[in-house]
DNA sequence: GCAATAATCAGCGCTATCGTTAACGATTCA
DNA sequence: TGAATCGTTAACGATAGCGCTGATTATTGC
């Protein structure tokens, strides 16, 4: 199982996608993630533990409260997901030539 | 749940992923995937039913023998996703005029 | 017609995952 | 010091997913 594998895994839930988009807007503490998503704490927890063992969040301390958890989006796993799938559209990249052909067969 | 969901749900698996690997080198027969994946007919036919039903493969009746279905990749779900990639990497992308903050974050 | 082949469907255990409540460190503030 | 808050870990029941064997449908070729 290599990295790709992982964050797919880590991206199959919809929890934890959401929890993705949320912090896109920036970092949030684990509080007010699970807030947003509707669940109890120890619930998203888990999910926080699962996108941090897959590498897309990571957790800060929070300066001014030493309590709060500040997750952030880190990059590396998107763009090795970006990577893989750019390897698999060249699948149709190599068909170009005979585009004719691909447009029929798609129907 | 969007498309996007039911992708990565598809995708999660390791051994789906990798007869989207496989297909990458053309179509093929059912029979000539669960080979290849070393697994047995009945399971990687589940595999390929999810696959359809996310819409990441299709079956082709293959003309000289009715008995083979040929499966081929077919492009939307990656460029779906490939899309909501685009709009997660886009929180860098914010962050490029404070850029020394984020490298200073991430160590 | 009849045996053989390709693929799927159906039913069965097994394991992993998910969400909840309860309990546990760590930190803040009266 | 002691109550309250933030986050995590632990344990439990419930659910869903995975892979197997056995049976079913469709097609091929003798």
């Amino acid at each position: 199982m290599n990295d790709v594998d992982a964050t797919l895994a880590a991206l199959a839930d919809p929890t934890r996608r959401k929890v993705i988009d949320l912090l896109r807007d920036g970092p949030r503490p684990a509080g007010e993630l699970a807030q947003a998503v509707q669940m109890s704490p120890p619930a998203l927890s888990r999910h926080l533990r699962v996108l941090r063992a897959g590498g897309l969040v990571q957790a800060e301390a929070g300066g001014e409260d030493a309590r709060l958890r500040l997750y952030t989006l880190r990059p590396e796993p998107f763009t090795a997901l970006q990577a893989w799938l750019d390897q698999v559209q060249a699948f149709w990249a190599e068909q170009l030539g005979s585009f004719k052909d691909h447009v029929e067969r798609g129907r």
